[in-house]
DNA sequence: AATAATAAACCGTCTGGTTGGTACAGTAAA
DNA sequence: TTTACTGTACCAACCAGACGGTTTATTATT
């Protein structure tokens, strides 16, 4: 693949995540997803083949940065949990949003095409039980952090900013407590 | 509104929610639906005037019937947090995933028709807010209880079963020694 | 008889996907 | 250097089917 296809192929997706963010994820079409990007429909279904084939690179590519966000922390010296937490907390709310309707998006397409997403936090999961000693706070703290995302993915966060906030921060300093 | 009228709209919401739980939250369509209740399309359009209706009928039917559900617990004398967890626990796999699938498919039609849950969160957040004195424990046990559910929604869990067993009952344990 | 409930056929729009084709860069033969 | 050829990138037009919703007609219930 040479660089204008992967150029290409990087703003579909960019058109794609905008789609889902602005209008919503039951409004990611084929249509308008070549209109924003500029691109023709069968531009779109050169580059990828289906409806699916799109989503499943636009989810994957989430998935990648967050993964490179965290273990950018992690080679910083934070502990597994914490890099979670704090990747939470400096996310701006446009990624978040994009996150959120992009994976809207993949499970209301088809549920399958979030296994990539599942496998990711298998992998944390993992590591935060290593380095916690499987201590089930841990996990806890883990499972909060994943809900205030998934809550805000459905706007149905009881939550405002400032307390969000204050229970990110309480969540870090029981992190930094439990791993040591 | 009829006795039968009651009986058939009850039927048309089944429906839906088995055609969400079975197909999917994308496939939740009229005439899906319709064949599925065993109703004309005019029927459920009698009933329902728009699908959007519809949806949000179905959602507000889970609401209701959780809110009966943890209510129910917490006359037996458990305090909210714990009332939540238990229910947790005890809902059977079919109606988590109804419950799931059925908000996945509202969130995908149309951000917004998730308000009744959002609405529905906040409550129960002030209720476990004010009987734990706004202890940050408690509302982490809080946020993982529904990270538990909303990672199921989407099949992205990292737990299995035995796992997410041992998690709970930690849970209960620490939610029964936070709120006295 | 009056009204509530259901069915069936239909409509315009949008859907994911296919088609045949164009523009163009590279390249190998003349 | 011209010519012929090839593969990549893209597009406009089109298609069959599904979509939400309407209309009209028919049947139950009261």
């Amino acid at each position: 693949m040479n660089k204008r296809a992967k150029v290409t192929k990087a703003q579909i997706i960019e058109a794609a995540l905008a789609v889902a963010s602005e209008k919503g994820a039951g409004k990611v079409t084929l249509d308008e997803v070549a209109k924003v990007s500029g691109f023709s429909k069968g531009g779109l279904l050169y580059h990828y083949p289906s409806k699916e084939a799109l989503i499943t690179a636009m989810v994957q590519q989430l998935v990648d940065d967050n993964a490179a966000s965290r273990q950018q922390l992690m080679a910083q010296g934070d502990d597994a949990l914490s890099a979670m937490i704090k990747s939470h907390v400096h996310l701006s709310e446009q990624v978040q949003c994009n996150t959120a309707m992009a994976i809207l998006a993949a499970a209301a397409e088809q549920p399958g095409l979030l296994n990539p997403v599942q496998q990711a936090c298998r992998h944390l999961l993992c590591d935060i039980n290593a380095e916690s000693g499987d201590n089930p706070e841990a996990m806890v703290l883990m499972l909060a952090c994943d809900a205030l995302w998934l809550q805000d993915m459905l706007s149905i966060s009881p939550l405002d900013a400032e307390q969000k906030d204050q229970l990110l921060q309480y969540m870090l300093r029981r992190a930094k407590e439990l791993m040591p």
